[in-house]
DNA sequence: TCCTCCTATGCAACGAGTTTCATAGGCAAC
DNA sequence: GTTGCCTATGAAACTCGTTGCATAGGAGGA
């Protein structure tokens, strides 16, 4: 139900095409909100139509047309009101967490290289998120409203890497414990 | 795709009618994946024409009859085999950090309500998983394989409310710095 | 008595999201 | 020189999830 409003923001933040929002979602906005391509193409076209954004054809030489999308005042408009609306509750989806508490039925040993793997991940994310932060919010700048923003969401996304890794290593103990 | 898992774990743990499962669902399930009432009948159906699951017809005096389910030895199977698949990364959706970039091209005011509610109901949940972890597992029990399993996943809950509070304190301080 | 809530299951319609496939030119590697 | 990858957009079919409605008996309160 907020796919547009994601779009919105990011269309805000930068104009682009189908395809650019696309491997943004892949990147920094897939961070708190993923999309396919076919997702993305047909909402931007319900959302030109709705009048939401407008596109306009850019010619490249070298590569395909694109369409470049930019946010219009009655996308502006749309997205103040929903920033006014109550969040819904997000759906949970932890399948991990299921996965664990299966294993007290077969073999929790089993579930050991599939939980290291995940601290990995999560370990190779938070590198990647603390060097962005360096790069891109360096200590004793002045940020703009928007940088700081950012900034906040990152920070959050920081702190719920470290505290999954933990809570990791605290599933892993248990599993080692369980297997011997 | 693995709404029939969540329900396998939770007819092992304990077998129960379709609304039943339902009631899990909205409680203690409901921690790490979230099901209407609907979709479950939907799936049961599913998983007992499959052969994972059998029913048995129960007469009840005062209430409706239910039809109480239990896993089969398919449905163990199924578990396990599960259980050894690695798992597929969870489609992130994350509300409230898309309306606060959103915040950096409205008012950013407009959303201190709504994240100080946040903080309230994270804040109120973290209590409910403290007194439960209380009285399930209280220190210096000697704890069977599934609770120790089942508390670990309690731990992971109570780390994220303990952080989501954390961040939001940091999400409020940094909308009211720019309020003024 | 009527109203509402709880237990218990289900149908039908819709909307959101995924998967697979298609097109089409340019670029780089082998 | 063909194979595969990147940019760029889209159709079609399908599955998953939500919403609204229906049924039906029993309990409890105004």
């Amino acid at each position: 139900m907020a796919l547009e409003h994601a779009i919105l923001v990011s269309l805000l933040e930068q104009p682009g095409s189908g395809y650019e929002l696309a491997r943004r979602f892949d990147r920094s906005i897939g961070r708190f909100w993923t999309a396919t391509h076919q997702q993305i193409y047909r909402v931007l076209r319900r959302m030109e139509a709705d009048g939401w954004i407008a596109a306009q054809e850019v010619a490249q030489d070298g590569r395909p047309d694109k369409k470049v999308y930019a946010v219009a005042r009655d996308g502006r408009s749309v997205l103040s009101d929903w920033l006014r609306e109550p969040v819904e509750p997000e759906t949970v989806r932890h399948e991990l967490a299921v996965k664990i508490r299966a294993a007290a039925f077969d073999d929790p040993a089993a579930l050991i290289s599939e939980v290291t793997r995940h601290r990995e991940s999560h370990a190779a994310l938070l590198e990647r998120y603390r060097t962005g932060e360096q790069r891109d919010f360096p200590p004793g700048t002045e940020l703009d409203p928007q940088q700081q923003l950012q900034h906040v969401v990152l920070r959050g996304g920081i702190e719920y890497e470290r505290m999954t890794i933990a809570w990791l290593d605290d599933v892993l103990a248990t599993l080692h414990r369980l297997s011997r």
